[in-house]
DNA sequence: GTGAAAGCGCTAACAT
DNA sequence: ATGTTAGCGCTTTCAC
C-alpha cells in the first residue's frame, strides 16, 4: 500500500541509500539528487517507515510522560509545556495517567520503556526507590528531587516561606496550616519549611494535620482552623483553599476580613472561583519545557551527570487585608 | 544491552520462532516450553522489541489522540476516557495538542499517521474536508459528525433543547443566547436547535451573537443580555456563563432571582465556581471510551461501514427559580 | 509442537 | 557524492 524507499529509489533512478540520505538530511547528497528524490517521494506519497528506522537507529522519536491525573489542570499545564518543547524537537509524546495510584507508576514506566527514548515522570506518588531501575532509559522527574536522579522541581520550601512572610507582614502571628496527603513530597517540603521559618519569623503555627486534597478536605480544614486562634490559613493547594472558604462563608466567617486564606499552585480554578485568593504560584508549563530540555541532554550524552534543576515559585498576592483582633 | 529473542532462545534451548510464539500467546506452543521460555526471558530481562515486531506485523500498538487544548478540562476528561479504554486494550496513547489552531490538526494527523494504528480526533476545529485523507489509517471523530466518517458525538441539539424546555417550564419566555465561536460545530448544532425549538415552545429567543468562549466573552454576553427583555441567558459554555454571572453581580442583577443563567458542558469549573449553575452535561469520559471502542472495530475489520454514534447529554439542574416580572 | 529460513524497510559501514 | 551489502529483532510461512 504505502511505498518504500525502494520504490522511491527506483523512480528517482538512485539507490535506497541515497533516498535514506536525502531524508536523514545528512547533507551528504547533492542538491540536485535531493530534489529529485524528494519530488518522487512526494509523488508516491512516501515517508520513511518509523519502525524500520527505529529498529536500526534505536531511537524512537517518542518521549513518555507519566502523570498522576490528566484531569488535574496542574498536570494539564505540565503536559502543554512538554508538548510544546517536544514538538520543536520533532518528538511525539506518549502519555500515561496513573489515576493517582503509586503502584501504576512502575507499570506505566515499564510499558513505556521499550517505546520511548526517555520518560518524564511528573510528581511521582511512589517512593523513588520503588520505581524500576533496570529500564535502561533516561528518566527526568518533575516536582520531585532525589539523589542521583535528573529532575526539575519548583522550590517549594522557598515558595511557602514567601507565603508565610507575606502573611506575617500583614500582621498575622497565628497561622494555621492544612497539609495534604502525607505521601506528597512537595507537601513534605512545605511542612518542613513552614516549621523551620515559623519559629524564625515569630509566627505561631497551628498544624491542622493532613486533609484530603479536595473541596471536602477544605471544609474540614476550615473547621479545624476555627478551633485554633489562627487568623490565617495556609492550604495545601487551591482546591483545599476554595473548600475552606466555602465553609468559612457558611459559618459566617468573612474572608478575608476575619480570616486570611492562602492557597498553593495558583491553578485556573483559584482565579475563576475566588479571584481574591492569594496563592503560591508553582511553575508547570516551564517545568514541562525544562524537563524535555534535560531529557535532550541525557539523550545527547548518556554519561552526563544528573542535573537537579530548581525553578522559582511566584507568590501571587491578591489579598492585603490586615488581620482582625482576636483574643 | 537489552537481550533479544535469540538470547532467550539459546538460554531456553529452543529456536527463536518458539520464543516468538511463546510471547505472541498463539497457544501454539506446549505449556512446558512456554514456561521455560518465559522463565528464561524474565531472568534475562527480555521483552520483545516493539519496533521489530511492528516492522513485520504493521501494528504499532499505539493510538493517536489529537485535541485542541490539553489544558481545557473538557478535553482532559476525554483523554482520561481514552486512556482507560486504551490501557485495557494494551495500547499506548500518543497525544497531540493543537493549541486551538485548525491548521495544526492536519500536521498533527500527518505526523501521527505513521506511528499509530488509528487516530482519535476530538472536536476538530478544521473543516472536515480540509483534513488529509490519504493517510490510510482509521480516524474516529469525537463531538463532530461528518458523512462517511466514524464518530462519537454528544447529541448537542437534543441537549440544548432540554435546557430550553427546562427554562420554559420555569416560566421564562424571553431567553437570550450567547453563541460561541462561529467555527464551532457543536455551537452550530446548538444554535440551529435553539432556533427551531424556540418557535415551537413559544419562546422568544434573543440571539446575542458570537462571543469569545472566555470569561471576558461572558462579561460581554451579560451586557448584551441586559439590553434585551430576556430573563434567562443560555451560554455557549460554563466559562461564558461564569463570566456572565460575574458581570450580572457587578451590575446589581441578582442571579438567579433577576436572571437565570444556563451553562453548557458541566465542567468542574461550574461546580467549583458557581454550584447553582444549571448546565447541559456533555459526555466526555464516555465519549473517549467509545471512540477507542470504535477504533478497535475499524482495526478488527478495515471494511466495516463507518458508525456515527450519538451519546445523550444530561441536563444538570441546579436552579429552579421562577422568573421575575419584567415588562 | 517445533525449527529453518526468508524477509519487514530502513541505516551504516564499506566501497567506489 | 553515490551504490552495495549486511544486518537491526522480530514474525511467519513452510517443512518436519
Amino acid at each position: 500500500m504505502t511505498s518504500t524507499s525502494r520504490d522511491v529509489a527506483r523512480a528517482a533512478g538512485v539507490s535506497v541509500a541515497t533516498v535514506s540520505r536525502a531524508f536523514s538530511e545528512a547533507g551528504a547528497v547533492s542538491e540536485l539528487t535531493r530534489r529529485k528524490v524528494l519530488t518522487e517521494a512526494r509523488r508516491l506519497g512516501y515517508s520513511p517507515n518509523p519502525a524500520a528506522r527505529r529498529l536500526i537507529t534505536g531511537r524512537s522519536g517518542n518521549i513518555g510522560l507519566i502523570v498522576p491525573d490528566l484531569a488535574n489542570p496542574f498536570f494539564a499545564d505540565i503536559i502543554k509545556g512538554v508538548q510544546r518543547r517536544a514538538r520543536e524537537a520533532r518528538q511525539a509524546i506518549l502519555v500515561a495517567d496513573t489515576d493517582e495510584q503509586a503502584r501504576l507508576e512502575g507499570d506505566a514506566l515499564r510499558s513505556l520503556a521499550r517505546q520511548v527514548d526517555g520518560v518524564i515522570l511528573a510528581s511521582p506518588r511512589s517512593e523513588i526507590e520503588d520505581l524500576p531501575d533496570d529500564l535502561n532509559i533516561p528518566i527526568v522527574l518533575i516536582h520531585r528531587q532525589a539523589p542521583g536522579w535528573w529532575s526539575v522541581s519548583a522550590d517549594f520550601a522557598e515558595g511557602i516561606r514567601q507565603a508565610l512572610v507575606n502573611v506575617r507582614a500583614l500582621g498575622h502571628d497565628n497561622v494555621a496550616y492544612a497539609a495534604g496527603p502525607i505521601q506528597s513530597w512537595s507537601g513534605g517540603m512545605r511542612t518542613a519549611s513552614l516549621r523551620h521559618h515559623a519559629a524564625e519569623l515569630g509566627v505561631c503555627l497551628y498544624e491542622l494535620g493532613s486533609v484530603a486534597p479536595t473541596i471536602d478536605g477544605g471544609l474540614a480544614a476550615a473547621d479545624l482552623a476555627l478551633a485554633t486562634p489562627a487568623t490565617a490559613l495556609i492550604a495545601y493547594n487551591d482546591v483545599v483553599a476554595i473548600g475552606a472558604m466555602r465553609r468559612f462563608a457558611a459559618r459566617g466567617v468573612s474572608v478575608p476580613r476575619d480570616m486570611s486564606v492562602v492557597g498553593c499552585d495558583n491553578t485556573m480554578l483559584s482565579q475563576l472561583a475566588v479571584p481574591a485568593l492569594t496563592t503560591v504560584g508553582v511553575p508547570r508549563y516551564e517545568a514541562g519545557e525544562a524537563a524535555v530540555a534535560l531529557l535532550e541532554r541525557t539523550l545527547a550524552d548518556a554519561d552526563a551527570v544528573p542535573v537537579q534543576q530548581l525553578l522559582p515559585t511566584a507568590l501571587v498576592i491578591r489579598d492585603t487585608t490586615a488581620p482582625p483582633r482576636r483574643s
